[in-house]
DNA sequence: ATGCATGAGTT
DNA sequence: ACTCATGCATA
């Protein structure tokens, strides 16, 4: 196959061949897989429907990537499979938002005495409202911001101090580099979601949810309860006394590992039990606070696969969530629906078995190749560079996330499950957490 | 539920 | 060039 090259990365945003299905077999030689045989590099034909932000909001900065593309070096091989959507230009949501807590990354769940360091620390960032893009309005004209009266978190600036056993290990930032990036909680205090606002004193019975599946959600448990929020937690951790002093049960202190954990399969339980998806979650947060996420977040969420600085910024959104959705018996959630599109976005690659398999071992012997490394094992696999790069992105912050093992607690609900293997259990590397799909 | 991708903010 | 937060597209 002659090498139909088009440039990578293609900056003529507005023109591109929209269809262009062009699937590469390409023979591929091989040779070098370890293990692979017959790699064919497989190109999906896609067409994705990026998103753009608003151009408005967004000041322009360069549509892709400076220098990723640079490198083409001598891939030639079957660079032509490049297939690049296009798509409108459209103002869709974008949040632009990204805001991150204070905190850094470490290791984040259950402090484990040899993790890496975890450090505390980072300066309170301050809770700017940033304003929040320009999407923020873009669903229902009803779309106030007001401040909030006094329900959003005064602040936030926690350090990150998830259960941090004592010191016994925290050099303070040894080899941080992470940063941090301003956290935002846009105008918290939304209400008027689609025109709702507070409920009713007395009883708050409005119309019904949109759900999107149209069960009826069966709401026996609570329909009159209402007393303040107050959360149900079966346990706290004891977690040592050392600088904190404060209970871990509210939305606004620093949630601990354990916290985390409770509150994201209380959450679940919840939100299904409501009738509601990932995605309406989603969007919800979105027309309530200004931040919209993706069935992707939530689910993660859900499943602990963030960084712990992430679950702690999201927790307080999705607290709120639950609050209002379940103490309304009907709100008129979000029906708007925000297509996202716009933008075009690269089709996703997606790399055989045997190529995943000798990715790993280079992993596993460096995680962070260098460029030339990555240039050359690209160029051994025949994938582009820059797909071997991201595949290593990818991989460590996977290897970040991970439940850590120290997370499995049971619940108080199926504890009995466990049986035998008190202490000589072994971990088997990872997690299993999730129990149940939906 | 996840894999690959994009981008902002750092380093 | 990397990390981190997120998400589209997929399996």
């Amino acid at each position: 196959m002659a090498a139909a090259t088009s440039n990578p990365y293609l900056p003529g945003n507005g023109i591109l061949s929209a269809g262009s299905i062009v699937h590469s077999d390409s023979g591929g030689g091989g040779g070098g897989g370890g293990g692979g045989m017959q790699p064919g590099s497989v190109a999906v034909t896609s067409v994705a429907g990026g998103y753009r932000g608003d151009p408005a909001a967004k000041m322009v900065q360069s549509d892709f990537m400076p220098g990723a593309m640079a490198a083409s070096n001598g891939g030639h091989m079957l660079s032509h499979a490049h297939q690049w959507v296009t798509a409108l230009p459209h103002a869709a949501a974008a949040a632009a938002a990204a805001a991150a807590a204070a905190a850094e990354a470490g290791s984040p769940w259950s402090g484990s005495p040899v993790g890496m360091t975890g450090s505390p620390q980072q300066p309170p960032p301050p809770p700017d409202v940033k304003g929040s893009g320009g999407r923020d309005d873009l669903h229902s004209g009803t779309a106030l911001h007001h401040r909030p009266p006094h329900l959003g978190p005064p602040h936030q600036g926690h350090p990150a101090a998830w259960g941090a056993t004592t010191a016994a290990h925290l050099p303070s930032m040894a080899g941080g580099q992470q940063q941090q990036q301003s956290l935002i909680y846009s105008q918290p205090g939304g209400f008027t979601v689609n025109g709702m606002l507070s409920p009713p004193p007395g009883g708050q019975s409005l119309v019904h949810p949109g759900l999107v599946r149209g069960d009826t959600p069966e709401l026996g448990e609570h329909p009159g309860h209402h007393h303040h929020h107050h959360h149900q937690h079966p346990h706290h951790p004891p977690h040592h006394g050392a600088v904190n002093s404060h209970d871990p049960h509210s939305d606004e202190d620093t949630p601990t590992s354990d916290d985390l954990e409770q509150f994201a399969k209380q959450f679940k339980q919840r939100r299904i039990k409501l009738g509601f998806t990932q995605a309406d979650v989603g969007l919800a947060l979105g027309t309530l606070y200004g931040n919209v996420f993706s069935q992707t977040t939530i689910c993660r969420f859900e499943a602990l696969q963030l960084s712990f600085k992430n679950m702690c910024k999201l927790k307080p959104l999705l607290n709120k969530w639950l609050e209002e959705a379940d103490s309304s018996t009907g709100s008129p959630t979000s029906i708007d629906k925000i297509a996202a599109q716009g933008r075009k976005r690269k089709k996703r690659t997606s790399i055989e078995v045997s190529v995943k398999g000798a990715l790993e071992s280079h992993f596993l012997k460096c995680p962070k190749p260098s460029a030339q490394e990555i240039t050359n094992l690209a160029d051994s696999l025949q994938l582009e560079k820059e797909v071997v790069r991201v595949w290593f992105c990818n991989r460590r912050q996977k290897e970040k996330r991970m439940t850590p093992p120290g997370i499995q607690q049971q619940t108080p609900d199926d504890v009995y499950s466990q049986v035998g293997t008190v202490n000589s259990d072994t971990p088997p590397p990872h997690h299993g957490l999730q129990t149940s799909v939906q």
